[in-house]
DNA sequence: AATATTGCCAACCGCCTGTCG
DNA sequence: TCGACAGGCGGTTGGCAATAT
């Protein structure tokens, strides 16, 4: 029970990997290429299934791995998107050249997770509606309370990190501070009574998705969903009705606030990228 | 010094999706 | 259309090392 086909045909080992395991792994990779992983563990000499080789692959031997641990610019960077993504480790790890999904994963439950915690930031994961109001200041760096990603009075743009950017740029900061993705909501009724404002967002929905439409839009552009599809986790365009929670109108839910109404809008927009990445720097370790 | 506890992370497990016959 | 199979993913586990008692 439980095990893949592969696993079955053969006595296989499991554990951790020997040495001479890797190097013969490594040898016929690196000659052959791994093509159907199923048949590597026959054609490597090894006594191991295909699943467990591509893992080691992927995880550990892959010769384009960065090691070492991660860099507060890299941690900002799998929090602001795990804000966007929510535990889709492929995903977040797709925008940190030489991370795996496993090493973010590992990262975010060892680490992240419980330095957040300890700060009074909720699971983001969980998408809440409401910000804790008993929650530190930096617990509301997420969209739900960040008056910093509210549109500014100035030019009502938000702004969004742009993933190919920092990917190119290679995390560099000041890279991060000038390679932000701009659009420009609509205009949208001013708020009657601004002083009513509160630091969550109106109408329900999840502006974490919103961003994840641009985030997603802004890389995969001509494979950009509809209103009516979203992407699934295999970067699938998929009918809305597989993950119909996750359909958002990014354009006419925008909220949006006349000049100078904004409370708590900041003289100067800044990003939040920046700002997380402060707050890690910050952490005790 | 010995033992217990904690944290990290490599690896496994089960499930889902896509492909192919 | 269906079933078998492989690849891929997120959740979880277990072993080891570091730290605390």
């Amino acid at each position: 029970m439980g095990h893949h086909s592969c696993c079955n045909k053969q006595k296989v080992k499991r554990g951790l990997w020997s040495p001479e395991e890797d190097e013969k792994l490594i040898n016929y990779i690196s000659s052959y290429g791994h093509g159907c992983w199923s048949s590597v563990p026959r054609l490597a000499g090894l006594q191991r299934c295909g699943k467990s080789c591509r893992l080691r692959w992927i995880n550990y031997l892959r010769p384009d791995l960065k090691r070492g641990s991660f860099s507060p610019q890299e941690a900002a960077l799998i929090i602001e998107l795990h804000r966007i993504l929510g535990n889709r480790w492929a995903q977040i790890a797709k925008h940190l050249p030489g991370r795996t999904d496993n090493e973010v994963k590992n990262f975010w439950n060892s680490s992240i997770k419980k330095k957040l915690l300890s700060h009074g930031v909720p699971d983001l994961a969980t998408f809440p509606d409401i910000p804790n109001p008993n929650a530190s200041p930096e617990a509301f760096f997420s969209l739900n309370g960040n008056p910093n990603l509210i549109p500014s009075p100035q030019d009502h743009q938000l702004y969004l990190p742009s993933p190919t950017s920092m990917l190119q740029s290679g995390f560099d900061q000041a890279n991060c501070n000038l390679e932000f993705a701009h659009f420009q909501p609509p205009p949208a009724p001013p708020l009657s009574d601004p002083s009513s404002y509160v630091p969550t967002w109106p109408l329900g929905y999840h502006p974490h998705l919103i961003q994840e439409d641009y985030v997603l839009g802004n890389e995969l552009a001509p494979m950009m969903p509809k209103l009516s599809e979203t992407i699934n986790r295999n970067d699938r365009i998929v009918p809305s009705s597989s993950f119909p929670h996750e359909v958002v109108d990014p354009v006419a839910r925008l909220p949006s606030f006349p000049s100078g109404s904004h409370p708590h809008a900041p003289h100067v927009p800044i990003s939040h990228f920046d700002y997380i990445e402060a707050i890690i720097s910050s952490l005790p370790s």
